[in-house]
RNA sequence: GGAUCGGUAGUUCAGUUGGUUAGAAUGCUGCCCUGUCACGGCAGAGGUCGCGGGUUCGAGUCCCGUCCGGUCCGCCA
């Protein structure tokens, strides 16, 4: 037997008693004739006592820093406790010691605060898992995924595997692709999503499905987005919308008590797109904080008080509002005595090719009830002041404002909202605010296609009141300059978001279950019969078997462990990760194969080199 | 595909307007130390300044290219 104990578990209660540890060395303290260990295992920190009457094995087998040993001894009190560590009051007599493995000096310290960069520590991410901070993360990971089966499992949900060798549906994102030995010629696509199968579940009767499960695309990583990530991927039969979110509310609630010892009381909070759009610029907004967006040259199509406020900065000779074709305000609160160096630095980074503006125009709103503005030039202070009230500014605040092309400018203010929210400490990674956002549109027009994209999947239900106008209206784009007049820009899908602090933590649908209707969809897509049918005819097929009613959702697992952990960086969440570049630094992967495997294949390189 | 920041000792970083022998901390090695726990003390080793080219009397420093890493846009739900 290796141990008795763990190096996490022993105390002041087990005084006297006899144990076997195994772990590894983390630090050797040698004061001439005793050393001090501490030993290192997943559960914690142990401290080892060698007396004098080892001295003499010490020197014949030194112990360095991530040795693998095995020590027995016995617990005593120490004189000196430690009260940082759970082990600290005790520590270990050794009476006995053998090194089971050596190891070479660490590349870096494996530490809290360790001296590695992310480069070296994802080449050698064996020992970096082996860091507290790290491990605390993958811990946090099996917690979040522990307390979400149990959940699922309590309500009836079945875990059932779909296939990761399926086939390439050239919808949304890239595919990762494998070639097929057997099938010379021929590939298999990984799953972006098991989407169908999870369907064709609820066709077979399996009425709550679930499976924690990985998915694969083959497009550019970010911090939070890697080429294989985890979902959470759900489906129920005979639900309509409103049983989902309220399942997947108390889904989420759930996971925020398991994991975080949180009571989310409070009813999640539910706006349209719209709305989020509209308010925020953003189809995932933070709302932790305030600083919404407001138009000061367009009605909204939302809120009809806010036609007060439509044209308000025209007129005035200022020919950049005057021709914009939005303008958006956002009042900064407490800044008004933002320096000329902090409002020209705000400007730079609207400038910065990533957000893209022009530049940026500024009101102080003075405490003392003045208005002291970068256009002072065309603006009276009284149309500054009436500016500020529809920007819904109080005295102290700063007005920034944006204008340009409608979903530029919407997609600037959203960033600069959350840029100034950073920058003023308001995204406290301890706090927590989920929202619903709820009927997105069910298409987008993709202007270098010409055509309509499903904006969601193709699999995506309209609102039951929207589904005539996708009978009734040819899906045909004629005017690609005017479609936003065209009635399938209007039509707004059975789908439905979870956004937590700004991010999109999961995403869902009520699908289509009616062949008919389905067959129009992929119409709608520019799809003809026969591509239809090659497709996805399978999924047609089954739609004529007694499809029941049904819809779902996917968690992306990864984010939300990291928003849980107060990370953005998934990284952080994944045992073994790839880069920025899609490598796995540690395996050197992706690499070449053999000229065998290509023959196998019947595979030739045909790469264009510059 | 694009923007931007970075690459100097095993590691994390500093390095001034271009100037003589490139530094610190930590880690590593050796010696000393009976109560440390970020132990301490003394001594020591450790560098193709990512790579290639250019400007210059002289380049870690300036210019061009390239590779690698981080973040973002495009892309992706």
């Amino acid at each position: 037997m290796y141990r008795t104990h763990t190096c996490g578990e022993l105390r002041l209660t087990d005084k006297n008693k006899g144990t076997t540890l195994a772990g590894w060395v983390q630090t050797v303290r040698k004061f001439g004739s005793i050393t001090f260990v501490d030993l290192r295992d997943r559960y914690g920190i142990t401290q080892l006592l060698f007396s004098e009457a080892l001295n003499a094995k010490l020197e014949a087998n030194p112990l360095g820093r991530e040795f693998v040993i095995q020590v027995i001894g016995s617990v005593q009190e120490r004189s000196n406790k430690n009260n940082n560590i759970p082990t600290g009051e005790i520590e270990i007599a050794v009476s006995e010691f053998k090194i089971l493995n050596r190891s070479s000096t660490p590349p870096f310290t494996i530490q809290d605060d360790t001296d590695g960069g992310d480069d070296i520590r994802m080449k050698y991410r064996f020992l970096d898992l082996r860091r507290n901070m790290v491990k605390k993360n993958i811990e946090l990971r099996y917690a979040v995924g522990r307390s979400a089966r149990n959940y699922l499992h309590e309500n009836n949900f079945m875990d059932i595997e779909t296939p990761f060798l399926i086939k390439s549906t050239p919808e949304g994102a890239r595919d990762f692709v494998v070639p097929s030995r057997m099938n010379p010629g021929q590939f298999y696509a990984l799953p972006q999503s098991p989407q169908t199968f999870k369907q064709l579940l609820m066709v077979s009767g399996y009425d709550r499905y679930y499976q924690i499960v990985k998915c694969f695309r083959d497009e550019d990583l970010r911090a939070d987005r890697q080429p294989e990530f985890t979902q959470v991927d759900c489906e129920m039969a005979f639900v309509e919308q409103e049983d989902i979110l309220e399942m997947f509310e108390s889904f989420i609630k759930r996971i925020f008590k398991d994991v975080k010892n949180i009571d989310y009381t409070e009813k999640v909070e539910r706006m349209t797109w719209e709305e989020a759009m509209w308010m925020y610029g953003n189809d995932k907004p933070d709302i932790r904080f305030e600083m919404k967006l407001f138009n000061l040259k367009k009605p909204s199509t939302v809120f009809l008080k806010n036609e007060d406020n439509a044209g308000l900065v025209n007129g005035a000779a200022f020919k950049v509002f005057d021709d914009a074709e939005t303008v958006i305000s956002i009042a900064i609160p407490g800044a008004s005595e933002y320096s000329r160096k902090q409002t020209d630095e705000l400007t730079e980074w609207v400038k910065r090719p990533q957000v893209g503006m022009k530049g940026m125009v500024f009101i102080k709103c003075n405490l003392d009830g003045t208005f002291k503005s970068s256009v002072d030039k065309f603006y009276s202070e009284a149309k500054l002041g009436a500016i500020a009230a529809a920007a819904n500014a109080k005295p102290g605040d700063l007005v920034l404002i944006l204008a340009g092309n409608e979903e530029k400018t919407r997609k600037a203010a959203s960033d600069l909202r959350m840029y100034m929210a950073e920058r003023l400490g308001m995204r406290n990674p301890e706090k927590f605010k989920l929202l619903w956002v709820l009927d997105f549109p069910l298409f987008e027009y993709a202007e270098d296609q010409n055509r309509w994209v499903a904006r969601h999947h193709p699999f995506t239900s309209p609102k039951p009141s929207h589904i005539p106008m996708m009978i009734d209206n040819d899906p045909v784009i004629k005017d690609a300059a005017s479609y936003l007049s065209h009635p399938y820009a209007n039509i707004k899908a059975n789908a439905y978001d979870l956004v937590l602090n700004g991010n999109e933590l999961g995403g869902g649908s009520i699908r289509i279950h009616q062949r008919e209707l389905q067959e129009k969809m992929f119409a709608a897509l520019g799809m003809d019969e026969a591509e239809q049918q090659h497709k996805f005819g399978f999924l047609l097929g089954a739609f004529e078997f007694g499809a029941p009613p049904h819809g779902g959702i996917a968690f992306g697992f990864d984010r939300l462990c990291a928003i849980l952990g107060g990370s953005e960086i998934i990284r952080d969440f994944i045992a073994f990760p790839k880069n920025n570049s899609g490598r796995d630094v540690m395996l050197d992967a992706p690499g070449t194969i053999d000229e065998k495997q290509f023959e196998e294949l019947q595979i030739k390189l045909n790469l264009k080199l510059d």
